[in-house]
DNA sequence: AATTTATGTCAGCCATGTTGACATATTTTT
DNA sequence: AAAAATATGTCAACATGGCTGACATAAATT
């Protein structure tokens, strides 16, 4: 039924009473919103999107890895990725190695302006990050990343694990 | 230069010494990856996509605003809102009431059904946070809280405390 | 030798963002 | 009252980045 009989308006708000957690779920929207908007304003002088930051991001991340552990990470197609990683390796941002034991394995490694772009656009993100925890506490910082990675599914937090430098548990002494 | 003259590939991983903090960069991009992905299951039941999601959320959270309200709480144009919100309003998700003082605009109301659905989307939202601050202290959720809320644009934190049940400082006693 | 695997590529579709131009009704200003 | 500004809607065209399906190639495995 899309008639308006029933489309009586309500005009009370959604709110907290319903037992559900309203605050924490649009303050992560604004926050990520605004997380990924720093990046996007470097990113359009190069005439890249989001889909080249997550490409480079990993890559430099983990240098060598294969295109089938990327697209693992990334959870999209071989045609998505396609695209854009064509562009950066014309652009020279990310170069391909034949893998060594398995001929048939491209490892994908950053350039040096690879390299150099991914950390131009980590370093206002990073900034970002360090202002919001200004005022925090060490036990805060573990507290939220302990919440980060609660709230990403249990399957695929072996993903941040085999991230270097990050080996369960381990002690990460910014700033 | 896309030759690949000087296309080098570097084997090192980019990793916390050039003073970035990738471990929680790259925790905000998983926990929100895998948080959206819940509503997305059930918003192919429908047809919908994250755009509907957005518009019925705040519509929502806060019945009877305008559409240049709601195109300033989302940051789009107001073509690509027509195209999502033509739908929610013709599948009876939302409702439009011509504004009592000034009679061009038009105030935004969900209905039963657009209700159920917002309901319906947050839930599982909601038990994953839940589930990612059980064994987090109030103190902990706290410094979540200030830390989300800090990584926000400082101009667009007003919209956040133009919520209805946000006001600044506010103490939020859910579950 | 046959099959499976890793990757690449072509073609087309869809969702959702964009810009620019223009129409309409209503309010505000002059 | 006339003119200008405002809120909204709509048309058309375009870009990005997802997707599916089909097929090609080289290398590894069986």
């Amino acid at each position: 039924m899309a008639d308006s009989a029933n489309a009586k308006p309500i005009r009370t708000a959604l709110s907290g009473e319903d037992g559900i957690d309203l605050a924490i779920i649009e303050l992560f929207f604004f926050a990520y919103r605004d997380f990924t908007s720093d990046p996007d304003l470097i990113l359009a002088k190069y005439g890249f999107g989001r889909a080249h930051h997550r490409v480079l991001y990993f890559v430099n991340r983990k240098p060598g890895l294969t295109v089938a552990e990327l697209l693992d990470v990334l959870k999209i197609t071989k045609q998505s990725l396609a695209r854009v990683l064509k562009q950066l390796i014309d652009s020279g941002h990310v170069t391909q190695v034949q893998g060594p034991r398995d001929r048939r394995q491209r490892e994908l490694y950053p350039t040096a302006r690879g390299r150099t772009l991914a950390l131009a656009l980590a370093r206002p993100q990073s900034r970002r990050i360090r202002a919001a925890l200004e005022s925090s506490t060490s036990t805060e910082r573990e507290g939220i990343e302990r919440f980060l990675k609660a709230m990403v599914n249990p399957e695929l937090r072996a993903q941040i694990d085999n991230l270097p430098g990050n080996m369960p548990g381990e002690d990460h002494g910014k700033q």
